[in-house]
DNA sequence: TAAAATAGTGAACATTGAGTAACTTAAAAT
DNA sequence: ATTTTAAGTTACTCAATGTTCACTATTTTA
């Protein structure tokens, strides 16, 4: 093969393309939410005109739907590290959700949850909503095991992961990957403290790097 | 007076009406998205015609500001209850903010905080924008304050914060009025597992009604 | 009762933004 | 070199929706 296959096949490119596509798209996405972003704005972020995205994508719906894919994808990746790597139920989640976290932070650059209601459409909403719900259900299970092994305090586990959840989800709305923070240090922190919440034995002290540091921090967010 | 006052004078009336917009668009805005809400769609609920919005509110912007007002000066008045009622930081957070959510999912009826970036626009987002600032500082300061008084355990004032109010706005996505759980039950636990995260002395158990019941919860959203 | 203010309607207007069609250039294959 | 394919652009259509205007009905006031 011509240059040992360091160049990519057309093939290739075109998903390499998809995927910068979604990465902008994600993050037009999350701050402007669904409706307010407009094709135009994610193809001048590319460099390239509106028309072009239809190239590597159906629709608007189909970009929409290709991003919360891409952050479930992500989600349940990091879950099965979590359940691979952990001993409990408690660890099981800190340790996913700290990678899922990071990643939405960082090499994703902070992309898209926020579910306008009726933002997706079609069978593309159904297969998230269906998506989604695997998700949850599977979080309950831990949160459930967790319960069982003496890790977790007895808890809803209804309650417990959307309070998770929504504290993770906010983060996206307040990160600036301009500012101090890591993105590792924003989800080791985070995921301690929300877990904190329902751990059975919570520790005395934070051990977070950034409950650690002493200085104040702007509470402005990015807007 | 006549009828001693029983009927509200006109410009009363206009102030009913007003509030009855502001509430209802305040349930769309936070569903569809700033900029997935029409003006149709709140004037059907209301059951007049979009045009007549426009004696109430000036355009779409105002009434959007307006629905991020409300729910401001109800976050405002609760924390003034909770700086009164409680003993330390904690617990004035607690009462506060209990008090807050319980509103939002209940009186006003699940309305609006999701900050779309630009969806506000003009001297409207200037405003808000700086309410919200003063209200995260007065936050930030009840947190530090617990940390003094030892009701909170040595932690980062901004990620405290925005923990909370991730879980607590996110709140206002999946939660259903025609459920099984009332507001009460659910500002209840919420607040109590979340301020759990950074309470200094945790409790060895969640004692609010929802983490008590036995039974299995749908992880159903309302979409 | 007549006049004036209030509350609301329906039609029209202007703008925005998704999606399409025809054309242009660049690259690849034969 | 010529043809074919890929990638992208410009110019357009069309639907949705915020906003305004002129008009009607209703209520209040004088």
């Amino acid at each position: 093969m011509r240059w040992a296959n360091a160049i990519p096949t057309p093939t290739e490119q075109l998903e390499i393309k998809r995927q910068a596509i979604i990465r902008e798209a994600a993050q037009v996405f999350n701050r402007r939410g669904s409706h307010g972003t407009t094709l135009d704005e994610v193809a001048e972020r590319l460099a390239v005109t509106k028309t072009a995205l239809y190239r590597y994508v159906k629709n608007k719906n189909h970009l929409l739907y290709l991003c919360h894919k891409e952050a479930m994808d992500i989600a349940a990746q990091n879950m099965d590290i979590g359940e691979a790597e952990g001993q409990t139920g408690l660890e099981k989640i800190q340790i996913g959700m700290k990678g899922y976290l990071r990643e939405m932070v960082g090499t994703m650059g902070v992309p898209v949850i926020i579910l306008e209601e009726k933002a997706l459409t079609g069978d593309e909403a159904k297969k998230i909503i269906a998506i989604r719900d695997t998700f949850e259900t599977r979080m309950r299970k831990l949160v459930n095991e967790g319960v069982k092994d003496g890790s977790i305090v007895p808890i809803n586990s209804k309650l417990a992961i959307f309070a998770m959840l929504g504290a993770v989800h906010w983060v996206t709305k307040w990160y600036s990957p301009s500012g101090v923070w890591t993105p590792e240090e924003v989800s080791d922190a985070m995921i301690e403290l929300v877990t904190r919440g329902f751990a059975a034995s919570p520790s005395k002290q934070l051990t977070a790097d950034i409950h650690l540091a002493p200085m104040p921090q702007s509470t402005k967010h990015n807007n």
